[in-house]
RNA sequence: GGCGACAUAGCCAAGUGGUAAGGCAGAGGUCUGCAAAACCUUUAUUCCCCAGUUCAAAUCUGGGUGUCGCCUCCA
């Protein structure tokens, strides 16, 4: 498959380290709040990666870490009066019951800054001995001109970061562009670790390389993140990663991008944010999912109310094709004709054209048009009717491109084929009503179950039960 | 100031040299007692503007306009 490199600006043939295998490092979140939609994306799309590379028969090492270290932490955790450990594993577990909501499967590894200080420390201490950090007032700032190819993911040149640098030179820096790799303690109450150079807690950027080293090695496939990480901290991870080993740290590097409202970049410090647990409340996570991946992971969404009804009306289509399947499956008669097995066969094409398209960038947004373009074709040959053996290899088909997608994979509603012998009891009067011709009574039984949730559709195959989750 | 991204129908959106995918919304029709769902037909002579290259450009080149982002914590 063909990967957009964001270090060579170019479109790139993905060939792995180790065949068959690939090392994929996400970055994760602070947790110090619900995570906002923006932050979702990244998590979907790379999710989506991740099932793809499965797909096509890669075994995936996917590591997304929890920084669960920070000063927006320790600030969330004075608000609350709580300690900063309890407000991480606090978001933490709200981040996995959003992602779940999302689709988006667990990491092969999570891990955390705080289960990982002993090597960071290391790391920190190498890159001193190396000569590429120096150690001031209990800080430790890593000297960025030494690295020579400072600059080489974002495209930036150290001059013109020096003429644009907003921030005065710390007196505790040699230089400007020096960044920090450990940070003194301020004040007693502050949560903070032992180390060589008294009490602290370890820089952001530090953290990253430190967790992809541990859990990948020293150069990775795949490192993914944000468009809004790419400078300085993608930036920063290459420089210590690549002085610590000498060795290119990722072969590809790919960047999502944002997601604005109005037109604006959200971000929880301008605060026009959308949450996701906020959003869960009013719509699915499969919506939102589809949303996400109904366009390419580069560039922008402008994320708003008509979308997400779009996205949900979009996303019903798709799910209306697995329900009628499923109503086919349990009412069809049992072997393909021969007119059945010659369509089926020309659905082959889907996968491949499907196949194609992911193979290209990750396209999804092509990827959700071959799906909606093989469930026009599915409905068009089973609008008559059809095989219970067709209709199942139809639904495994559109099961097997949506699971890579991670859509299709929890119902809203659900076609049901056993009910409680009381709401059965109606459906039949309603039956029967309809025989005699007594639709007034029929369509007042229909309105009843609507109202306790169970929709009736009249198929040629007999009553469809819809009940919703 | 430096660097970069984007601009396609009412809306969302794919497409990077060969004559505009897909979805949503809308219109008409088929089916249905009616609904719902589904199916068929239909909705951009045109891809921000101007110039150029080419037999051929939404796609390449140059110029312009607009919007946004990064350079500071941020997915």
């Amino acid at each position: 498959m063909k990967i957009y490199n964001t270090l060579t600006r170019k479109k790139e043939e993905f060939v792995p380290i180790e065949e068959g295998k690939v090392r994929m490092y996400v970055c994760g979140p602070t947790v110090y709040n619900y995570f906002h939609i923006g932050n979702a994306r990244p998590f979907v799309v790379f999710d989506t990666m991740r099932k793809y590379l499965e797909y096509r028969g890669y075994k995936v090492k996917f590591v997304q870490n929890f920084t669960d270290v920070d000063d927006k932490i320790i600030n969330r955790a004075k608000e609350e009066g709580l300690s900063a450990g309890e407000v991480s594993e606090k978001y933490i577990a709200e981040y996995y019951k959003d992602a779940a909501a999302l689709n988006v499967k667990k990491a092969t590894v999570h891990p955390k800054v705080t289960e990982t200080m002993n090597d960071i420390i290391k790391f920190v201490q190498d890159l001193i001995d190396l000569g590429y950090a120096y150690e001031s007032e209990g800080d430790v700032y890593y000297r960025a001109r030494k690295f020579k190819g400072y600059g080489k993911l974002s495209g930036k040149n150290i001059d013109d970061l020096i003429s644009g640098a907003r921030i005065a030179v710390g007196e505790k820096k040699e230089d400007p562009l020096d960044f920090a790799l450990w940070k003194a303690r301020k004040e007693e109450s502050e949560i903070a670790w032992e180390s060589p150079w008294g009490m602290g807690r370890p820089g952001w950027h530090i953290e990253c390389s430190t967790m992809a080293k541990k859990y990948l090695g020293d150069t990775i496939d795949i490192h993914a993140g944000g468009q809004d990480l790419q400078f300085p901290h993608h930036e920063n991870e290459i420089a210590q990663s690549e002085a610590h080993s000498g060795k290119q740290f990722a072969n590809y590097w790919m960047h999502n991008g944002y997601i604005n409202i109005d037109g604006i970049k959200m971000s929880k410090s301008l605060g026009n944010f959308r949450t996701v647990r906020d959003l869960l409340s009013a719509y699915d996570g499969e919506v939102l999912r589809f949303l996400i991946l109904s366009g390419h992971y580069r560039g922008p969404i402008d994320f708003g109310e008509e979308i997400l009804t779009q996205s949900q009306n979009g996303l019903a289509r798709m799910r209306n094709a697995k329900s009628n399947l499923k109503h086919l499956i349990a009412t069809g008669s049992e072997n393909m004709t021969d007119a059945e097995k010659e369509i089926l066969a020309g659905f082959d094409k889907y996968r491949e054209k499907f196949i194609e398209v992911m193979d290209d960038d990750l396209n999804t947004a092509d990827a959700i048009s071959v799906v909606f373009e093989l469930i026009t074709a599915i409905n068009t040959a089973v609008k008559d009717g059809a095989t219970k053996e067709f209709a199942q290899k139809s639904l495994d088909l559109l099961m097997e491109l949506s699971t890579v997608l991670g859509l299709l994979q929890q119902d809203a509603s659900e076609e049901v084929t056993e009910i409680e012998p009381e709401i059965q009891a109606l459906i039949d009067e309603r039956q029967a009503a309809r025989k005699a011709k007594n639709f007034a009574r029929a369509d007042e039984i229909r309105d009843e179950l609507k109202a306790k949730g169970i929709t009736l559709k009249d198929t040629p195959q007999g009553v469809q039960i819809i009940r919703e989750a």
